[in-house]
DNA sequence: GGAGGACCGTACACCGGTGTATGGAACCGG
DNA sequence: CCGGTTCCATACACCGGTGTACGGTCCTCC
């Protein structure tokens, strides 16, 4: 359900065998591969759960594939959450806190209005610790555990990006307009770029046509520089 | 996994039994729920296989819960299709067709390159024959079976809107930013409309807000009217 | 240094989905 | 009327994921 990286599952040993304590030569990346490994935190599966999310979606976080991720068995899961549905929903708790608490902070740190909405948009189209999440969590709006989590960031977006608007002096009804425009404008940027980042090379994370197509972002939607 | 309707499918009586020829006195609205029935085309799987992608994603495509859907078994299905697989890309090569070549070539009728443009992003905005279906299907960009479908379909999209923009007198390079930053708009607009339709009304469908928040969009992206 | 708790592996029953094999009803043309 | 084709239902084997029960291994604290 991955469907991301087909070859590494392909060729394990067998069954990677209860290779816990010792080197434990497996082709991860995320774990040190090596010693007896520290003890799983409830976030260390929240975390994996994220990544899954943002490749296969809702379906494709199962505790199996998060275990086989992080190196351990479903035993220590069902000892950290009583379900599946508890990892789905921490997972959605700390993406709600990551992604919308520290960017409206660090742009409330610049106090002229201007340059904090343009920072603001320059930073959530810049900064994506999981690509591909945004899209992912978006395209299940209907599932339960998403629903409230995903209404509560979206609005809070919304409004501070209203209040940012507002800070330039446009009237409240404009400034909601333009910040409904701005934000939708943010979530088709991270839908192109991990949607056709080859096509689109506009959306990507770095390169001159990036940084071009970045300005023109920022400045259609938060007006030039000065 | 289709987490959009829960209530009717959770009381039927003891499994729907085998009703198949006769009144057939299911909940279901989709179908003449009335005679033998019709015989069930390889479009009215792929229909389905639409509307279940629209809901769940790629996973909530499973042939007994299209056959629930439409009222059939799999031994139906299997006369239509070879396998799971074959119902997904011949869903998304309907798409292909249906949300790209009609749009298109209705924009393509207008003559002028302002109200051509203006008529595209409203018409694209506005028409959604089935809901959440580009945000589940930009959500699984990774997915095999979407992945080529997907970049036909953004290229086309945005280099028809780059083309509009050249007409209206840019530069080929800046009509290529504005074109991806016109479509980036268009699809987040997508995303909220099915993410937050009642926190965000300005993407619904209909209403004084949406209509002045679509007259913004258009405005703000394609120039005002003349 | 021994008891208890934290943490994890293993085994089992269960469920939903896939694919296949096969039978049967309806609808033709000869 | 009858054989063949079309379309669909049923039954079965199989697989992957979920929960649960239970056993084992550390680590800690008195």
């Amino acid at each position: 359900m991955v469907y991301g990286t087909p070859a590494p599952d392909a060729l394990d040993p067998a069954k990677t065998g209860p290779a816990n304590t010792g080197p434990a030569a497996d082709g991860r990346t995320d774990r040190v591969a090596d010693m007896p490994r520290q003890a799983l935190t409830p976030d260390d599966w929240a975390m994996a759960a994220l990544d899954a999310l943002a490749r296969g979606g809702v379906a494709a976080v199962s505790i199996e594939a998060l275990a086989r991720e992080l190196g351990a068995t479903r035993g220590s899961f069902y000892w950290h959450f009583p379900n599946r549905d508890a990892v789905l929903t921490a997972a959605l708790h700390l993406w709600e806190r990551r992604a919308t608490d520290e960017i409206i902070a660090a742009a409330e740190r610049e106090p002229d209005p201007r340059r904090r909405l343009r920072r603001l948009l320059h930073d959530a189209v810049t900064v994506d610790p999981v690509p591909g999440l945004e899209p992912s969590i978006a395209a299940h709006a209907g599932h339960p555990a998403v629903a409230p989590v995903l209404r509560r960031v979206t609005t809070r977006r919304i409004d501070f990006l209203a209040r940012c608007y507002a800070g330039l002096g446009a009237t409240p009804a404009l400034a909601r307009r333009q910040a409904v425009l701005a934000y939708a404008a943010y979530l088709g940027w991270m839908d192109l770029r991990h949607t056709a980042e080859a096509d689109v090379p506009e959306t990507a994370e770095g390169g001159r046509v990036a940084a071009r197509a970045l300005a023109h972002f920022v400045d259609t939607l938060a007006g030039p520089a000065d």
